[in-house]
DNA sequence: TACATTTAAATTGTAAGACAAATAAATTAA
DNA sequence: TTAATTTATTTGTCTTACAATTTAAATGTA
């Protein structure tokens, strides 16, 4: 503090850390430099307490943030453990905050479809295209203007077959947050017809495993889909 | 328990909720039916305390798990907010599972970037088109070929222009990571010129706001890029 | 000896109480 | 009226104790 006082220091832009927040830090750091890996058992609470020198509520504080983003798992009397692979819950949690701008959600769900099926032209195995021309066959069979069902199923598969968990932990907490936020599109306002036209060119331009086509087409069909849930949102 | 015994029943697929967990979903819930809002003032401790019948250290965590998060700010003695938005944090840090998948991750992250372009080809402002068109010209008097940082800030700038706080908080920690994790790529690896080529194409596919060249443009560019990242990758 | 049951142990889960730290609001002094 | 000081409020940390869960070890029985 005997430095130069012409320097300005904004020091209300620091945000004091709490401990338990540099609990965090620390075993965060643990997997960044590859000392522990997921799937590796951390140490118990009593052992953290001796390594930081903290209080158990401070490591338990830390501990229940990690679990419930789902980057440990914590089990009685076995231990804690980081996880495998992300899962949904941290993300769909993290777009309660965003329940009053629902534009903005249909929005970043467009944008990552797209970039979805660019994955999934480069990555889709002959099953998931299987599966696909399955979910197209039963929608060619379908006896109601409602394929919202085979839809759903259509996008999950794409997003499986990129066979990228973490790109999955954050699409489908979009797509069910899509569904449960936004309901369904109103039968009157569908048309089979174009949803299944829509479907085909996609799948097609997977069976070439052209990304560009792929692209192209989801586009094609997300914008009839967007302005469709816009409108409908419009209604609310 | 005097139900039908013929009724298989998997008792173990449940897991058993902590009381946190419990009042995590009741804050989110908050949230999810627009009883509160981003910005609005939570109960304090005390009160959660009363509200939910439980001890102060359950509340802790939970609290302390959703701040984690970025989803609530607390402030001594001012009370515990919900945010306005989401940030990078979040997301950064289960990033951290991935750290020794990093082509997962650089997988993801031309995903994200492609729907990105999507999104800025509609959205883009004249403003953003000029400072796009900065750093091109930066780039065309670079003295070298390391043109990392003009790059770096090119697609920062098509970040902003999507105007969507949540997509910036997955796709600046994804970009943050790729640069802290996989380093800048071997200056002769670099070809200064194709990559002024890549950002121009882009560039002008956005002054059209043609999403579907603005998408081939930024794959075509990726895709070089991608490959040098995994060729040094590889090197490590 | 093998299997079943009980007990002990290890770790996480919860609660209560006390004090510390930060800071806004209220009160007092100039 | 403004500035300084004090008080009050809320979060932050710690300690202690007990509960709950689950697995391993020990004991009992056939």
């Amino acid at each position: 503090m005997d430095d130069n006082n012409n320097t300005e220091i904004d020091m209300k832009s620091l945000k004091r850390k709490t401990l338990s927040e540099q609990v965090i830090d620390e075993i965060i750091n643990l997997l960044m430099t590859g000392k522990l890996k997921p799937g590796d058992r951390l140490p118990s609470e009593q052992e953290f307490m001796k390594m930081c020198n903290v209080s158990r509520p401070v490591i338990r504080e830390a501990l229940a943030s990690l679990e419930v983003m789902g980057i440990v798992n914590r089990k009685t009397r076995h231990g804690t453990f980081f996880s495998e692979q992300i899962g949904s819950r941290p993300f769909a949690m993290m777009l309660a905050l965003s329940a009053s701008n629902l534009s903005s959600i249909i929005e970043i769900r467009v944008a990552l479809e797209l970039g979805l099926v660019t994955l999934a032209a480069e990555k889709i195995t002959d099953e998931d295209l299987e599966r696909l021309k399955e979910t197209i066959e039963k929608m060619k069979k379908l006896p109601t203007e409602d394929s919202s069902e085979e839809d759903k199923e259509f996008h999950k598969i794409i997003a499986h077959s990129a066979k990228n968990p973490l790109f999955e932990g954050v699409i489908n907490p979009l797509q069910q947050f899509h569904d449960q936020m936004l309901g369904n599109i109103p039968i009157e306002d569908r048309d089979l017809k174009v949803t299944l036209e829509h479907h085909i060119n996609i799948y097609d331009a997977l069976v070439k495993r052209d990304p560009v086509e792929a692209y192209a087409s989801m586009y094609h069909h997300l914008n009839y889909v967007k302005n469709k849930a816009i409108n409908n949102l419009h209604r609310i």
